[in-house]
DNA sequence: ATGGTAGTTTGACTA
């Protein structure tokens, strides 16, 4: 089973490029964010045209996330447990073949002490509650988190020192959800540094490698143990108007 | 020290 990731950064803008990409890729799940569509303008036809299922959360201009499967969904959430639905798209969940699966946006934070950035802290509090309560299942969490777990996963360490994404308490916040038993899974694969999901549209940062790893697929322990491979889709950043994000991904022998 | 780009939307915000 393959489930990918993907900060589409616009689904009406780049349609195209994602029924192509599933046409050539065929993944059983794909969990999107930044769709910046509300649910009336969801291309629900196109993607059942393609074979996919579709689970949206989305609002007007910003957020909204997705979960689209070749299996009928189950169960499907769109917000925080015990929550009323959120202001703000970020979140949605939805059971697949016996799994439980959530499609995250993570709040950017906007700058370190801002209150974008207790915001964000607050939500990653909010979100490590609620995936508590899911202990006992098997458990994926895809996303953007907006945070790079480590220094290995920033192309300059030093300059993005304490910065939106990488200040210390934002990567704490992100342990703490891990913590709850989830597993980084391009870890378990791929070791070495220069991996990165996004690169700003500006001053060339994809052209010099110049990236951040902020996007995952975190997978609970027995899950973890049935991942046979992980990787990130860099060619689907090149090429005309992509995204500033490239698709995550991770194949479980289940 | 600033602004560089992109998407949504037509002014300004988010990233």
């Amino acid at each position: 089973m393959k489930i990918a990731s993907w900060n589409i950064n616009s689904l009406r803008k780049r349609q195209d490029r994602l029924l192509a990409w599933l046409e050539g890729t065929r993944p059983d799940v794909v969990c999107l964010q930044e769709t910046k569509c509300t649910d009336e303008q969801f291309p629900v036809l196109a993607l059942q045209s393609a074979g996919y299922h579709s689970s949206y959360h989305g609002e007007k201009s910003y957020n909204g996330v997705a979960i689209l499967s070749k299996e009928k969904p189950q169960d499907v959430r769109a917000s925080l447990c015990n929550e009323v639905i959120d202001r703000q798209a970020r979140v949605i969940a939805a059971k697949i073949d016996n799994l439980r699966l959530y499609s995250i946006y993570a709040p950017n934070g906007q700058a370190v002490g801002s209150p974008a950035y207790e915001y964000k802290l607050n939500w990653y509090m909010r979100l490590r509650d609620c995936l508590s309560k899911e202990k006992n299942r098997e458990l994926i969490v895809c996303g953007d988190f907006n945070v790079a777990p480590e220094d290995i996963d920033v192309h300059d360490p030093m300059l993005w020192r304490g910065a939106i994404m990488c200040s210390d308490r934002e990567r704490a916040a992100f342990r703490q959800l891990c913590d709850v038993g989830l597993i980084d899974t391009l870890r378990l694969h791929r070791q070495e540094g220069g991996l990165f999901s996004w690169w700003d549209y500006r001053m060339l940062s994809f052209p010099k490698n110049r990236g951040l790893r902020i996007d995952a697929v975190l997978a609970n322990k027995s899950l973890a143990e049935k991942c046979t491979a992980a990787g990130i889709e860099r060619e689907m950043r090149k090429g005309k108007e992509p995204s500033d994000h490239a698709p995550v991904w991770a194949e479980f022998n289940l």
